[in-house]
DNA sequence: GTGGTCTAGACCACA
DNA sequence: GTGGTCTAGACCACT
């Protein structure tokens, strides 16, 4: 993985929406164990009470179990993923929306600009 | 203008953006006055030193000029406000299309919901 | 005469300096009589005000007479004139001088990169 | 370091001038860490918002960079430090040559005076 | 303790 | 009245 932080915002929270779009790419399956949070900070380059404080934040938000002795895994709930990850792209579709709206596009524009970089990707 | 500013994010850049959206969307046309730096504050419910961040900064970036005692203006160059736009919109369809990628939706399936949010929008 | 001004520092004090360097280089011989503050604030594309600023400080200074009746025109005294120029050069060498000392550079490098500029100009 | 900064012009400026020269003359060689933000301005008895307006350009040129949270250093890009000083000097010397060309020194009268001022501050 | 941001309020130069 | 700068002081996020 990747890995790509960019310093112009704090660390933490790019470090849980990358998780998050693991979990919900099936990067990390739904049950499956995630590495130790050391093997984990060392790998995203990053102080270990960083990434301690997104997975924490993971927990909280129930994407993540934490289990005393044996480390944490993924929750094994594949709705509560399904719905974390269908509000999430809801969000970023309604974003995207409404920023090209107060730029003047109208819907058909929006979605002749989006197609056209499309197309020119699959080159 | 609704000058939405939400609080999980410095202030200053926020203003950068949506004057920007302003600019491209033609709410201050090419070469139109800007009202005063403690007008716009006033206006955004900003102190003026902010206010003042963002604008120098936009002028930075050429889109905008001052005019030592008479205020300032949306620059006159149609050319650099296009470039500045067409540079913006590529940025937004890029980080969108690659985080959805990230998400696993294929170029087909982010088409679909994008279309189908639109078409939601529409009734 | 180009009358570069540049937009980051204030007006008058700049008007002053290429005043004064017409002066010294002779553009303005000594007891030349200048044009009319409207037509040297036209030439130079500047409030008359601003003009007006700047011959009011130069006069301060003794380069300019006023006559009630007839206009400004540079001083006769051929000595304030050199005076008011040598002090300018040293000025000018000493500050440079000075500059390039704090970047490291010792006397010998400082003539050998200006000798070598100069040179390069000459082709 | 005597941070002497003159009132005729905007401090910051000022410091980001001296800063680079102490960055050129190896006072802060590369790699280096810098004090604190608040120290900084203490020692150049400035508000530390003003210093670190300073700072904050000096980073965006590329010359300092700032570590979240444990504080900034000196670029160890060697080459970007070497170029920035060359720049730096090229216009000095530039700057210099056209304001004593403006006042009617020709080349030999410049290397000449500027000969005779360096001698003279050698004994 | 570090950098970053924001506010409030003041002063200045300019036209 | 305009933009620009500066200060003082506060708060925040991060490690």
């Amino acid at each position: 993985m990747p890995w790509d932080l960019k310093s112009d915002r704090p660390i933490y929270p790019q470090l849980i929406e990358q998780i998050e779009l693991m979990i919900f790419s099936g990067t990390y399956p739904p049950g499956s164990k995630l590495p130790s949070v050391r093997d984990m900070a060392q790998d995203a380059a990053v102080n270990p009470n960083t990434m301690q404080r997104a997975l924490a934040r993971l927990e909280e938000d129930g994407l993540i179990n934490t289990h005393r002795t044996s480390g944490r895994s993924i929750t094994e709930d594949v709705n509560m993923i399904k719905n974390s990850k269908s509000k999430l792209v809801e969000e970023q579709i309604r974003e995207f929306l409404e920023k090209m709206q107060k730029m003047g596009f109208d819907q058909n524009e929006i979605l002749m600009s989006i197609t056209s970089m499309v197309e020119g990707a699959k080159q």
